[in-house]
DNA sequence: GATGGCCTACTCGGATAATGCATGTCCGAGTATCAGCGG
DNA sequence: CCGCTGATACTCGGACATGCATTATCCGAGTAGGCCATC
C-alpha cells in the first residue's frame, strides 16, 4: 500500500516541466542531469505521463518534453493515476464468495459491502489529492519567491555545442 | 498501490473467527479448510493479526485461535494495518531535495508540501475504514438473518476421530 | 483405585525458498536538421 | 542564389533482463492431554 518509487520522480519531472519554459522542450537526458537516476527507466515514467496527457513529447533533433497543460490545470491525482492506474485499494478476488458459498445472504452482498467501504475510503483519498494542483504546490513551496520559468537545457555540454556550430558557420569547418 | 492478496484472506479469517464460539478455538487448519489457499501462508497471516493483538493463540492440543476482542471493537483498518503496518501512500527518498537542492526555498519545504498533502489524503482513507466495524459489516451482509455463532471445527474428520475414541473407551482397544 | 511422571501427538512460530511485479537495460522507429547537388 | 533530396544525428518508443517484496514452504519449539507405573 505504498505509492511506488516512480511517483516521486514524476513529481520532479512535472515541476521541472512545469517551470520550464514551454517553448523549449526537455530532453529526457537533460531531466537525468538532475534526476541521477536510471536514465532509461526515466523515459519509462515519462512516457506514462506522456499517455496521460500530461506531457507532450516531440521526436527528432531539438525534440523532448514539455507540460501538456498550464500548472494550474494537474493535481496530484492526476500525477498519481498516470502512475499507478486507477486506484482501487481493494482488489476483489472473489474469495469471501469462495469461504461462505453455503451462505447465500453472505455470497451475495459480503463482497460488494467491503467493495463498497474500500470504495469509500479510496473517494475520500482521491478527492483530497484532486484538490491540490501542481501550481499551487509549488506556489506554496517559494513561498514569497516568484514562481519563474527557467530554461534547465543550458547545460554546460548544450551551450559548448552551441558555441562550436556558431564558430563553424562563421569560419567554415575547421 | 493495492492492498496485498493476504488482506482479503485476513478479512476472511476475521469473518471466521468472528462467528465462532468463542470457547472454541478454531485451527488454522481448520480455517485453510475455507480458504483454500496455501496453509503455510495462512498461518503467516493470521500471525500478523496475533502480533496485532487482533485475535489470541493457543498452542497444544486443542489449541487454535480466537478472536480477541468482541467483534464490534474491531474495525477495518485495524485488520488493514494488522497486515501492511501503519499506512502512509507517500514514501519520501529525498528525491526532491536533491533534484532542487540550488534553491533553497524549495529544498526546505518542498518535500515536506507533499509529505502533507499525501499525509492528509491518507488521513481520510484511514478515517474512513475505522469507521467500519467488523460487526457492522456482518451484520449489513447477513441482513435480516439473525448473527449466530458456529462452531467451524465440526468437520467430518473430527467428528470421526471422536467417535472413534468414544468407542475406544467403552470397547477397549481393538 | 488414585496420583504422579513421562511420552506422544498436536498446536503455533520463525528461518528458508519460489514467484510476481516494480525497476532497470537494450536496440529499433521516427523526425527535424543540415549538407550537397542541381536548377 | 534558391529549392530539392538524401544522409545523418538526434529524439522518443517498445521489447528484453534484474532485484526486491509478496507469496509459499519447511522444520523446530512449546504445550496439553493421555498412558503407564507406582503407591
Amino acid at each position: 500500500m505504498k505509492l511506488t518509487k516512480g511517483f516521486e520522480q514524476a513529481a520532479c519531472i512535472i515541476v521541472l516541466l512545469a517551470t520550464q519554459d514551454p517553448n523549449i522542450p526537455l530532453t529526457s537526458l537533460e531531466i537525468n542531469k538532475r534526476l541521477k537516476c536510471s536514465p532509461t527507466y526515466l523515459r519509462k515514467i515519462i512516457r506514462k505521463l506522456v499517455v496521460s496527457k500530461l506531457v507532450n513529447s516531440v521526436s527528432g533533433n531539438n525534440g523532448g518534453f514539455t507540460l501538456a497543460t498550464s500548472a494550474e490545470n494537474i493535481n496530484l491525482l492526476q500525477v498519481v493515476e498516470a502512475l499507478e492506474g486507477p486506484i482501487e485499494t481493494f482488489s476483489d478476488t472473489e474469495l469471501i464468495s469462495e469461504v461462505f458459498k453455503e451462505f447465500p445472504f453472505i455470497t451475495d452482498h459480503g463482497t460488494a459491502i467491503l467493495k463498497n467501504a474500500f470504495a469509500q475510503a479510496d473517494q475520500l483519498w482521491r478527492d483530497s489529492l484532486k484538490k491540490k494542483t501542481v501550481h499551487q504546490l509549488i506556489k506554496e513551496a517559494v513561498g514569497d519567491e516568484k514562481v519563474s520559468l527557467y530554461n534547465w537545457n543550458h547545460s554546460a555540454e548544450k551551450r559548448d555545442l552551441l558555441i562550436r556550430k556558431v564558430m563553424n558557420s562563421i569560419h567554415g569547418n575547421d
